[in-house]
DNA sequence: TTCATTACTTACCAAAAGGTTGGTACTTGC
DNA sequence: GCAAGTACCAACCTTTTGGTAAGTAATGAA
């Protein structure tokens, strides 16, 4: 179905909910979800792994700062994508999964790879 | 050829070009290939319309500033995903296009339109 | 002569993102 | 008593990103 612009009748604009964010594009939805240095890189570890706790997870992403990764994992627990599953235990013990709504992602993320992949260089072999 | 010491044997690392930068990971080049506000924007214009001269993307990517419009075609032309096309008159006229590498993300952004699609919001019908 | 048009460019500024360092709480093992 | 291990927090700082406002070049129209 085709959406002219201005509406003319009742029709009204739909709008897109993450978390208590809204949005009037899906496309800035999204975006917006996967905005940030390492949460690509998060999901696709938790979608290989199926549940991480927080020291795994910051093993597998290399690079992350400790910053970075637990400000990303909230943001995607408060946006639906993420679970956390507290033991409460000492040490602590933390584990991270994904959501139905994170797992729906993997099949695009893996889009977005395999888009990546077609870059492969050309190595000349000696 | 620079090789890092992990490679044991003969067991190669692959790397991804965009452009001129380098990548270890597929995920980190899709990544940085649509980083930045409004690109998946502007591919998406230039996925409907097939040719739009400057001024027209500009009216169809609502809310761009002049500045970030030219600075993001620019990054995605480095990144050869974007094609622009000059037309020697005055005034000036510029078209710019999806090059093949541009058009092989169209599927990629539709499934992310998608993703974000199944986020709409439940309206309550007075 | 001055204006309009188009596709930019430049300078400047504010905000956001991300990195670094150091700390906390709690318990077990030495 | 002290260090180790875990999952964080808070402060501070730098870098990156994006926005605003102004200016430029070339030409034809008024």
């Amino acid at each position: 179905m085709i959406k002219t612009k201005k509406e003319k009748n009742n029709e009204r604009s739909a709008v897109y909910n993450l978390g208590s964010r809204t949005f009037d594009c899906p496309i800035e939805l999204t975006s917006t979800a996967i905005n940030g240095k390492w949460k690509l890189l998060i999901i696709y570890r938790l979608s290989l792994q199926h549940k991480l706790r927080f020291s795994q997870l910051k093993k597998e992403v290399k690079g992350v700062s400790e910053k970075m990764l637990i400000q990303h994992l909230k943001e995607m627990e408060k946006d639906g994508l993420v679970d956390r599953i507290v033991y409460p235990v000492v040490p602590p013990k933390v584990e991270y999964g994904l959501t139905e709504a994170g797992r729906s992602f993997i099949p695009v993320l893996d889009m977005m790879r395999n888009w990546g992949l077609s870059f492969i260089a050309v190595e000349a072999t000696t």
